[in-house]
DNA sequence: CGTATTTGACCTGCGC
DNA sequence: GCGCAGGTCAAATACG
């Protein structure tokens, strides 16, 4: 979770049920959960004040109240987050102080490659060696929409030397966090680039099977991806990306064609994933102009909001409270009502 | 026919 | 040394 949540006017939890339209919807394209406010917007008018229009303005009132409560959660785990933020760089701080070691650098790791090597890779096809991440270092803000993204590069800063090492040499772990529709039984995940399947495994904690690719744009780019549904969430679609694209990101005709370029491309672009976010494309792609990190930050905000949504939307009692307000508003509304 | 995907087999690292 | 699990290869298959 990025500090900037707190101050961030987009993300007030005031969901304004029942209240005349808004007028700038597009803000929050992601909260698609509140579409059905539509159906009260569109025909809402000023009403007499009959029980029903009493019990709704009450149940608003409690909605609102629980809204505001959520905000003042959300403002304290944004807090806790910054604390705990300082501690781990305190904790960082003095680790490396201690720590002496350099801890990347990859040239110097005994030739660390990237990934073992089966025997036969360099026979005949000898590829030009594997060149090094182009940037050593490992900006952490590629992409951490919210805090669930905050991952591998921080669990290395203790623990076993050798096992430091190997993790501190491989290529950039990033991991991007996408909602997608339960029924797409694809692992896509439209982030911009081209991606070809190299294999698909189910691991032990998790039914969902992982799907290997890599980068298709080009040749050599060292860019890995593993796609697997969240265990416990399997709307989630965890993306891990290893490395980074020594290219830049493919014009917006090849980007349609994704992780599915070619054959798939049969398929409706948008019929697979429709809930996919392009939107950390330019934040996956490590390389971005300042015009597509302004675009990506843009982006990622939508996706946390998405994913507040989401968090919202599982809340058993904010469902029931959305349905409750709703349905007696569609009921009220209906023309069939006696 | 060319290319991408699927999927079983194989390779490698790691823990016991 | 052995077995397990993750990751990758490559032949088979599917699709435009």
């Amino acid at each position: 979770m990025d500090p900037w949540i707190g101050s961030q006017p987009s993300l007030c939890l005031d969901l304004r049920v029942g209240l005349p339209p808004l007028g700038h919807r597009q803000a929050t394209p992601g909260v698609a959960m509140v579409k059905p406010k539509v159906l009260v917007e569109e025909t809402f008018q000023p009403l007499k004040k009959d029980p029903e229009v009493v019990a709704l303005e009450t149940e608003l009132q409690r909605m609102s109240a629980e809204n505001r409560q959520l905000s003042e959660m959300l403002t304290a785990v944004v807090a806790k987050y910054e604390e705990l933020q300082t501690q781990f760089s305190d904790m960082v701080t003095s680790g490396a102080n201690a720590g002496g070691g350099n801890p990347s650098s990859p040239s110097e790791g005994g030739s660390v490659s990237p990934s073992r090597k089966r025997k036969s890779e360099s026979l005949d096809d000898s590829p030009p060696p594997p060149p090094p991440p182009p940037q050593p270092q490992h900006p952490q803000h590629l992409h951490m929409p919210s805090g669930l993204a905050f991952a591998d590069q921080t669990e290395c800063t203790s623990g076993e030397p050798c096992k430091r090492i190997r993790e501190e040499c491989k290529p950039k772990i990033s991991k991007l966090y996408v909602h997608a529709d339960p029924s797409d039984l694809s692992l896509v995940v439209k982030d911009g680039y081209q991606w070809r399947k190299y294999g698909q495994k189910v691991t032990k904690d998790n039914p969902c099977p992982r799907a290997y690719f890599r980068c298709s744009f080009a040749p050599a780019c060292p860019v890995k991806k593993k796609v697997q549904r969240n265990a416990e969430d399997n709307t989630i679609l965890v993306a891990t990306y290893e490395g980074e694209h020594n290219h830049g990101q493919p014009p917006p005709a090849q980007q349609n064609s994704d992780g599915s370029s070619g054959k798939s491309a049969g398929k409706p672009p948008h019929a697979t994933a429709p809930h996919h976010h392009q939107e950390h494309a330019a934040a996956a792609a490590g390389a971005v102009t300042g015009e597509q990190a302004a675009a990506a930050s843009e982006l990622i905000r939508r996706n946390l909001a998405e994913q507040m949504a989401m968090t919202l939307t599982k809340d058993p009692s904010f469902k029931a409270a959305l349905v409750t307000a709703l349905s007696g508003r569609i009921l009220e509304l209906s023309p069939t009502k006696d």
